[in-house]
This record gives structure tokens, C-alpha cells and sequence, in this order.
DNA sequence: TGGTATACATACCGCGGGTATGTTGGGGCC
DNA sequence: GGCCCCAACATACCCGCGGTATGTATACCA
């Protein structure tokens, strides 16, 4: 076999990240082998290393995916509730919305478990800065200009905030008792309430 | 050389434990070779391989030593803070400790980046709960006794402000602009106060 | 004063990520 | 419409590294 059209080129490529997806979710990434994820998507591995130099490169575009996916869909929510009434209703859309992607199994087995500790501390920052923090940051930011929250406790509290969610997430999809979407969006709605 | 004293393979065991402590803070878990663990701990891997089955058991005596650590301190400042007149007195001590051991390369590298990955989702809370969160959940329970916190909100509440500490850690030691063990703090007590 | 289990050392294995080297056909170009 | 270069894969092989099988000397106990 030889040289495909562009569409089957990427077609091929598309694969290889969907593959790689699912075993890194079920599997995690130390324990998911590439001859396994070769096999699956039914090429080589010669296929694989064309497109992706090594296996952490191949799962640090999983990884943008995944996030990518999360962004776009925390950002669409939150622009679309989106009311002069209430300060807060973007702001909690946003959250809601990322609350809902930290409990799924495969945001948490790639973004936020093995994230870390592939991409690297500085690494994972650099990513997730433009993402998951920024967007958390844009609800806090509504909320000083509201004047609901005081302008030097911006930085921290996003940081705060954004991680509360992360854990939530976490928390949940281990069916931890008594933690659910439900108990958590209430707890965190009541500390943000509070703050008015 | 053969078989030693008791004292002397307390000692070895000792050493490898500190040595793979130090090489998994700098170079994380999967970048560092047993053989690199062994060289510098002045043994070979027979002895290694005595003391721990695998690396990644290796991994998990290092990681409970250092959450031991944390937690007898926490445990030790939230009850030293006690008093009568700030119910949140003991329960800010306990979170200040934390906060400081999430700010700890060693702790950020080996707890929090490695040992999800390698303990796994379920090994890591399995091990986590009996620490970090019990410690923070104890304190929150004292705000419920006080009446400050519904106690419906208890487990949410627990999760959500555990794992806030847990990446504010992370981002103080990143350096990152106006976010400071000082202003954390600021901003934690702000939201506690407001719970009032 | 043996005998046994412990505390290591040495030599080796096999898995798995990565690489070096093809091979074939698409498509731009004249 | 022939030509040729390079993309798009396939095949075979390498070697680092975690783990194991085996050896061996000595502390400790009977």
C-alpha cells in the first residue's frame, strides 16, 4: 500500500486520534500500548509514527481535542445565558458546563489524570491556561464588574474556583455518596450566593 | 555481600525510599530508570526489587510517606489552633497547612501530578480519603456544629474546598501573577466569611 | 553449631517504544 | 500524458528498561 488521497490521508489520522482516545480512556496512557492502538485502527505502526512522532505527542493532541471540545461548547453556554438580570447566570452556565465534562471518564482519565503527569507541570499549565481557567475567569471578571467581587481577589479565586470544579467532577463520577451534580451545583451556587 | 543486621536493612530501605524520592520530585515518575534510583542509592536492583515488587510499589510507599507527613502536621496545627472564640480558627489552620503542602514541588510532582496516574482513579481517592480530605471534611463538620454550614452541604462542600487548595498549590508555585500564598488565603477567607 | 531464612548481588529476558528503510501511487508540472 | 518527487503508508529491526531467576554469604535461632 502507498500514498492515499488527502481524504483517506485524513481520514487515517482521524482514526488514529479516535482510537487512541477510547484505549487511553479505558486503559489510561501508561497502560494503553501502541501496537494496541495500531492494531484496533487496523494500520501499522509506521502509519502511526508518520503522523504522530511519539506516543506523548499523539496523546497531546487527544488531549487539545478533548479540551478543545470542552471550551467551545463552556463558551457557547455561557454566552447564550447570557442576561441582564441576573450577573450570575453566564457565570454558573460556564461552570455548569465544565462541571458536567470533569465527571465524564474520559475528560478525567486524559485531561485531568493523565494530563499532568504526561504533558508535565509547566506543560499541562500552559494548555489548560487558555482554557478551562480562562473561561472560569471571564464569569469571575462579570461578577467584579458587577462589583459582586473585589478586583484583587480575581486571580485567586478563579484559581479557586476552577479547581473546586475539577475535583467535583471527580468526586461525582467515583459515585461518592451524597455527591452528585445536583448536591454540588447546590453547595457551590450557595458559596457564590453568599457573596453577594 | 550478603545479609546484614536488621538496623542496617532498615537503613537500605530507608535510602531507597529517600533516593526515589528525590529523583520522582525532579524528574517525575515514568522519566525516572530504576536503575538510576539504584546507582545513586549505592545498591543494586536485587535489593530494590527485595524491599518492592514493582516501581510502582515503590511509588506508592514514597507517596503514603509524604501524605503521612502532611496529614500528622495538619492534624497537629488544625488541633493546636483551637479555640473557643473562632470556630474557624482550627479549620483555617488545617487548610493553611495544606495549602502550603500543595505549594511543595515534592508534594505537587509525587501527590498530586504522579499519583493519580499511577495509583489510578480509584487508588488515588481510596488512599486520598483517609488524608487530605478527611482533614479538610473534619473542619467543615466543625462549621456545621456551629451552624455556619447546612450540613446537607457537607460532602459537596468538602470536595469542592479540598481541591481548591489543591490547585492554588499548584499555581503559587507556578509562579503565576498575583496569585500568593498570601492572597489565597485572602480570597479563601473572604468566601468563609461570607458564609456567616 | 548447624540449618534456615534474610539481605542482598549478578546475569539475563522480553516487552514495548521508537527507527531505519523500503515501496507505491497521487498530483503538480511542463 | 509522461515524469518525478514526495506524501502515505508498510516491514523489519533495535535497544533501553522493568522485571526475574538464580546465586551466595551471613545474621539469627534452635
Amino acid at each position: 500500500m502507498a500514498r492515499r488521497s488527502k481524504e483517506d490521508a485524513e481520514k487515517t489520522r482521524a482514526t488514529i486520534l479516535e482510537t487512541a482516545r477510547q484505549l487511553f480512556e479505558t486503559q489510561g496512557f501508561s497502560e494503553t500500548r501502541v501496537s494496541q492502538i495500531v492494531e484496533r485502527a487496523g494500520i501499522t505502526k509506521g502509519a502511526l509514527f508518520h503522523y504522530f512522532k511519539t506516543k506523548e505527542e499523539l496523546f497531546r493532541a487527544v488531549w487539545e481535542k478533548l479540551q478543545g471540545e470542552m471550551d467551545a461548547e463552556a463558551r457557547e453556554n455561557a454566552i447564550s445565558a447570557r442576561s441582564r438580570d441576573d450577573p450570575y447566570a453566564s457565570f454558573l452556565a460556564g461552570c455548569k458546563t465544565y462541571l458536567h465534562w470533569a465527571a465524564r471518564r474520559d475528560y478525567q482519565q486524559i485531561v485531568l489524570i493523565d494530563g499532568p503527569s504526561v504533558l508535565g507541570l509547566s506543560g499541562w499549565y500552559e494548555a489548560d491556561d487558555e482554557l478551562g481557567r480562562s473561561n472560569v475567569k471571564a464569569g469571575i471578571e462579570h461578577l467584579v464588574n458587577e462589583g459582586i467581587v473585589q478586583e484583587r481577589r480575581l486571580p485567586a479565586l478563579s484559581v479557586l474556583v476552577h479547581n473546586a470544579l475539577n475535583g467535583a467532577g471527580f468526586a461525582m463520577a467515583r459515585g461518592e455518596p451524597d455527591v452528585t451534580e445536583a448536591s454540588v451545583l447546590d453547595a457551590f451556587e450557595a458559596v457564590l450566593k453568599s457573596l453577594r
